[in-house]
DNA sequence: AGACTATACGAACGATCGTGCTAACTTGTC
DNA sequence: GACAAGTTAGCACGATCGTTCGTATAGTCT
């Protein structure tokens, strides 16, 4: 009955592909969208034949799950870990807000951030996709309303403040200086938020 | 040289078809996407034939053109217009405001503000779709500044404020209540815009 | 009434979509 | 070095994409 597995699930090149695919599609996302990408031509981008991209995932949607998990990791390594090391909860907040706004800025993703792309696309399109999506954003919201309520405990932060409101807002101001930006190309849109969250913190 | 023009004569039943489908198409990008929406679903959604919609629009990007503008209308009819006999600038303000997050809840687009889809979409998308998505985008924001600046000028709104930081966080909450609603279907983020307006104004 | 033409349809075009199948090549393990 | 499994490419499929064309219908005008 010992069925000794051959324990050997994935080879380093396969790896290296997945992951050269994966980046790519999480940038042609903030473009074309999540749907609109094509397997034809994001093979072509890289390089790479349909078929043999293909391989990696068994379909469209489990490469649009992929490609979601990629863009959170690169969200995290971009705009959340960095912020880690800062003890001070109100410092660690505003090097947050900073941070997402410069990753916007220097263009991580060619169409501004990820997930503004992907909430908006999937809002409303059932399927494992848009619950994906929904986690991510769930867990982004939670994480400002974390730091502030730890700012308040600390009292760095009114304690009259609802965190769940003030988490809405400062989230609004980053939601809109993407869209703003990516829109007119203009860091004018980024400015305004940032002065909008000095302003309201 | 007098070249006699074609003339171009419109019929009562066509324009009542383009209509139809402009009405019907400007819905369906707001879940589908102005790009994804296809022309063979789009005409089937109608009960019409491919060739006869497509009869209407030269070309995929002149259907696109006019279904920006049928969706500025239908924003201006419901939102807008109906703000307009309200005198005091600050009532008016507040209004508009509030009509545009009833417009989302009421679901005259089934998947939220046209311009916010739109606007994500074809962020970075070059070509007239996107200048006339940004028109509409500068428009609308140029309403909003231009209501604040009457209301500083009648002393109901505080005449320190910049018009231009205020109209974007204005702004950024109505998006943010249109995102949250739409992704997770819970009109507390309408509400959350609503307190976060009453706060600021 | 008849003539004119905007409107609508059916069929078909080449291109591309997502998706399988099969065979070759690479890599890791014994 | 041999064997097994992971990786990639070639080819083809049915469906659908935007688009074109010829033709039948039906509203409008004299």
């Amino acid at each position: 009955m010992a069925a000794t597995r051959p324990e050997r699930r994935t080879r380093s090149d396969g790896e290296r592909s997945r992951q050269t695919i994966l980046r790519a599609a999480a940038n042609l996302a903030t473009v074309d969208g999540l749907e609109g990408l094509s397997i034809g031509n994001l093979a072509a981008h890289i390089g790479m034949s349909k078929s043999g991209l293909y391989a990696h995932f068994g379909s469209k949607e489990e490469l649009q799950l992929a490609t979601v998990d990629t863009a959170g990791q690169i969200l995290a390594a971009e705009v959340i870990e960095p912020t880690e090391a800062i003890a001070d909860p109100r410092e660690r907040l505003e090097a947050l807000l900073d941070r997402f706004l410069a990753y916007v800025e220097r263009g991580v993703f060619q169409g501004g951030c990820f997930f503004a792309s992907a909430e908006a696309e999937f809002g409303n399109r059932p399927g494992p996709v848009r619950d994906k999506i929904r986690a991510a954003q769930q867990d982004w919201r939670a994480l400002l309303e974390h730091l502030v309520r730890e700012a308040q405990a600390a009292g760095s932060v009114d304690a009259a403040e609802d965190p769940v409101q003030l988490a809405f807002e400062l989230d609004a101001y980053l939601l809109m200086g993407n869209t703003g930006f990516v829109l007119h190309d203009e860091p004018a849109y980024l400015e305004q938020a940032r002065a909008a969250i000095r302003r309201r913190l």
